[in-house]
DNA sequence: ATGAAAGCGCTAACAG
DNA sequence: CTGTTAGCGCTTTCAT
C-alpha cells in the first residue's frame, strides 16, 4: 500500500480539517481562497495548519486541477552562455510563485521532443524553448493549441503561433562583418557555421550580406558538424593548416572566440595587425585579454526577462492577442582586436 | 470538475486496458515490469500504448508511490561557476532516468529552507545541496532521517549524516598563499572573506595558516558583506583607496578576480612586479589575459559527477553504509601573474 | 456559508 | 498469471 519509499506520512487536508473541526472542502477553500470562509473557521484552520505544519501535496493537486504552476525551460546546451538567461527566468518565476524546471536538449531534436513530452505529461503550465531544430514544429504547434503557451527564445521556428524573443543575429553578424570591412579587411572568415543551428543560419546570412554590400566576392566560413570543444578546436586547426590567408575573423560564440584566440596567440599571429577579430557575447574577461576583445554583446539576461514576462502574460490571461515577436538589438563594443 | 486549464483529456491506463482487453493492473504491471505479464498480453498492451500515444501521468504515480524519480539541486547562486556542475548532474541524472530540478537559494538561508520544503512536498527522491548557511542543519538532518538522501557539495555543514563532496578549500588557499610567499611576497591580501560563507571560512583558515607557517605577522583580508558585483567592486575600491601597501593578492572567486584585475589594470599597477595575484577557478580565458593568470583550478564538473554518483548509490541502495566525505584536490596552475 | 461525496490516474494488496 | 478493488490527497459539484 505504501511501497518503495515508506516515507513518513504527512498530514493531509483531512487531518487539518479534523483538528480545526471543519470539512476538507473548507480547508481547501480557505487555502486556495476559492470561496468565502468565515473569519472564525479561517482562524481555526490557520492554527491547525501551523500546528501540523501542513503543506498541500503538489502531486495530488496536480492530479486534480491538471496544472502545476511550473514553467519549463529547454535550452540546447547547459553552457555559461545561458546562465544569465536562466537566472532571470528562475528569479521572475519565483517572484510570481511559479516553479521552474530546466532541461537541456543537448542539441538533439529527438531529445528535445522527449523533454517536451515530459513537460506535457507533467502538466507544466508554460514552456520556454530555445529550439535546437525545426523538427518539432508540429508537436509545438499541437502543444500550443492545447492551451500550453510557448515562448521561443534566441532562435526561432517560423510558422508556429508562439511568442518569440530573439536577438537580431542577422544584424549582429552584419554589423560585426561591416565593422571589419570598414577597418579595411577584405578576407574575412566566419567561424563557425552549423547548417543545422538556427542561430548560426541567421548569422551567416548577415555575414554574407555585408560582404555582398561591400562587393567582396570571397566568403570563407568554417563549418562545424558538432558544437563540442574538440570539434571546434579541430576545425580551426584544420583551417589554419590549410594556409588560406585571411585578415578578419568573426567568431560566433564565446567558446569559439577563446579557442581561436588561443590558437592565434600560440602561432604568434599579430592581432589586430595581421588579423582583426570580433567575438560574440561579452564577458567580464573581454577587456582584460592581452588584446581587449571587440565583441557583439548579446544580453541573454534581458532575453530571459522578456520571454518569461511574455509567458506569464499568457498564463495569467493578461494577453490573449496574436503571437508577438520581440527583437532585441545587440551592441557592438569596439576594443582593441579590430 | 476539470477546472482552470481544461486541457485535453489524455488517455489513461484504463483506456489502454480497454483497448488491449486487459485490466489496469496488468497494464501497470507491464509498464513498470513489476510482475510477469504473458507475451501475448504484453504485445497487445504495447500496441494499445502506441496507438493511443499513452504516457503515464507522473502526478498520479507520484501520488501513489510517493516518489518522483527526480533529483533536486540547490545552489546558492545561479552563476557561471556552477554551470559545469549542473551540466554533470543533469547529464548523469538523465542517463539514469531521473528528472532534475534546479533551485537557487540566492545565499538566503530562509529561501534555502523553503526550497528544501518544496522538494520534500514534491517528493523529490534525493537532494544535492550546496549549502548557504548552517541554519538549516536540523531540517536537513530530519530530511535525511526520513529516508531522502542528501549529498552536500562544495561547502559543508558538519554534524549531519550526509555524504559530502568538497574541494579542499583550506588546502587550496594554503597553496595559493604559500606560492606567493615562496615568490617572496610578504604583504598578501585575501580578497574576499564573508564570515557567513562556508567556503570562504575554510579559505581564510588556509590563508592564515600559510602566513603563520612563514612567520608573517600581518594578514589583510577584505571582508565582504554581500556577494553581489557592486559590493565586490566597492570593497576593493575602498581597499585600494585606503592606501595599504600590498604585494600579493589571492582572489577567492572568478568574479572577484576579474574585478580586482580590472581595477589594478586601470590604476596601472604592474602585475606581477608590484603585486602578484592568484585567482580561484580556471577558465578558458585565464591564459589569454594580458597577463596570463595563475589560478587554483576547481573542477565543479567533477564535483557534480561525484556527488550525483554518490546520491544514486544511495537511492538505488547500492550503498547503505555510513556517510562518506570525498575531498577533491584542487590544482595550482602557475602562469604569469605570480 | 459549509459539508458530503465523487473522482483525477495510478499502483498494489488480495483473490482467484 | 490476471482481474477486482481500495485508496493516495486533493478539489469541486451539489446539496443544505
Amino acid at each position: 500500500m505504501t511501497p518503495r519509499g515508506i516515507k513518513k506520512n504527512r498530514p493531509s487536508s483531512q487531518d487539518v480539517a479534523s483538528l480545526a473541526g471543519v470539512s476538507r472542502a473548507t480547508v481547501s477553500a480557505y487555502i486556495n481562497k476559492t470561496r468565502f470562509v468565515s473569519e472564525e473557521l479561517g482562524e481555526r484552520i490557520q492554527r491547525a495548519v501551523r500546528e501540523l505544519n501542513y503543506i498541500p501535496d503538489p502531486a495530488a493537486r496536480a492530479l486534480k486541477i491538471r496544472d502545476t504552476k511550473t514553467i519549463g525551460l529547454i535550452i540546447p546546451v547547459l553552457s555559461r552562455f545561458f546562465t544569465p538567461m536562466m537566472k532571470a527566468i528562475n528569479e521572475i518565476a519565483h517572484q510570481n510563485k511559479y516553479g521552474f524546471l530546466l532541461c537541456s536538449s543537448e542539441e538533439d531534436p529527438e531529445r528535445e521532443r522527449e523533454e517536451l513530452e515530459i513537460f506535457i505529461a507533467k502538466r507544466i503550465s508554460g514552456i520556454l524553448l530555445v529550439p535546437c531544430s525545426l523538427k518539432n514544429r508540429e508537436l509545438l504547434q499541437k502543444i500550443q493549441q492545447n492551451d500550453v503557451p510557448i515562448v521561443q527564445l534566441n532562435r526561432k521556428i517560423e510558422g508556429i503561433d508562439t511568442d518569440i524573443v530573439i536577438s537580431n543575429n542577422y544584424k549582429a553578424a552584419y554589423t560585426a562583418t561591416e565593422h571589419l570591412l570598414k577597418r579595411g579587411r577584405r578576407r574575412i572568415v566566419l567561424f563557425g557555421h552549423d547548417p543545422h543551428s538556427l542561430a548560426l543560419i541567421d548569422k551567416q546570412q548577415g555575414y554574407l550580406q555585408a560582404l555582398k554590400d561591400y562587393n567582396i566576392g570571397e566568403d570563407i566560413t568554417i563549418v562545424l558538424s558538432q558544437n563540442d570543444e574538440k570539434n571546434i578546436i579541430d576545425s580551426f586547426h584544420a583551417f589554419l593548416d590549410s594556409g588560406r590567408s585571411f585578415d578578419g575573423l568573426v567568431c560566433t560564440s564565446q567558446t569559439k572566440t577563446s579557442i581561436a584566440l588561443a590558437m592565434l596567440k600560440e602561432r604568434a599571429v599579430d592581432i589586430p595587425e595581421q588579423v582583426a577579430v570580433v567575438g560574440f557575447d561579452d564577458t567580464a574577461w573581454a577587456s582584460l585579454l592581452w588584446r581587449p576583445l571587440t565583441v557583439i554583446s548579446e544580453s541573454t539576461f534581458r532575453m530571459g526577462e522578456v520571454a518569461i514576462q511574455l509567458l506569464l502574460d499568457r498564463l495569467e490571461k493578461r494577453e490573449t492577442g496574436p503571437a508577438k515577436t520581440i527583437v532585441l538589438e545587440d551592441e557592438l563594443i569596439v576594443r582593441e582586436t579590430s
